[in-house]
DNA sequence: CGGCATCCTTATAGATACTG
DNA sequence: CAGTATCTATAAGGATGCCG
């Protein structure tokens, strides 16, 4: 068995991490772990989200082993996306995730607050050396 | 206090989970978490990441107040990034996504296999076999 | 309803060169 | 060393239309 690194570029652990760390894909596997989903009803719910990008998305879950796709022969069709085990362990993970990013907005849009009030004050107008204090005003942060 | 909603467009805590949930701010932010780090032991260890994107990835995690920069007046300067205490409780959050990949990381593999499999008895070869095809080997390790 | 195909517009990444 | 600036290649994303 090798060795996995996900800062190896090549390791199929960084890929896979590639793979789940992306905003749609996290989203919509969340979603699915809630109770089978219709295309439709996932399309209304991840608001942002173009047909194009979520059948993309569920492709790759779908082969990634994490949901599975059921067909309906109703009329018209009817396809239902559900997690599976192994899915579900990570969605676990994801809502995890999630609700940091709940619970730690506030500080995060006050650190952000700070941040662009701390970069403007010292500042003129140019947009180059915008990007410059920027940096240097990071350094007092927290 | 506003009712966040991960999944309405304009949510903040959207906006919050579309950045960390980006494939490098995930690995940078997790290596810094393990101790300060120069900006290009950072560009060595996190393989296959270019100084320009390294360097827009520290500036949003010092902005969001996830980490700190630190300059020295050595010659040359010496920059050190450090987590913050914030950065630091969600670097355990991406280290579980983190550990779950490198857990399961066969079970997926074993997925795709399975997938590309089933499909390609079925669609011999086209464009969407080869993108399958594709994606597998490049996650093959040696 | 559940998609895929197509076209087209942006982001984003990578490579390279250069500076304090 | 620690970045910035710029240009280009490529992919991601959005809009639309069609078909089983």
């Amino acid at each position: 068995m090798p060795v996995y690194d996900v800062y190896a570029k090549n390791c199929p652990t960084r890929m896979l991490l590639d793979h789940i760390a992306d905003k749609w894909t996290a989203l919509v596997l969340w979603k699915i772990s809630g109770g089978p989903v219709r295309f439709n009803q996932l399309r209304r719910d991840v608001e942002g989200i173009s047909t194009k990008v979520l059948s993309q998305t569920l492709k790759r879950l779908g082969r990634d082993g994490l949901i599975s796709r059921e067909v309906f022969a109703t009329v018209p069709v009817t396809v239902e996306y559900a997690i599976t085990p192994l899915g579900q362990t990570l969605s676990e993970k994801i809502e995890i995730l999630a609700e940091w990013a709940e619970t730690n907005i506030e500080a995060v849009l006050a650190a952000q607050e700070h941040f662009d009030k701390a970069a403007g004050d010292e500042m003129g107008a140019t947009a180059a050396g915008a990007a410059n204090r920027r940096l240097i005003q990071a350094a007092g942060m927290r």
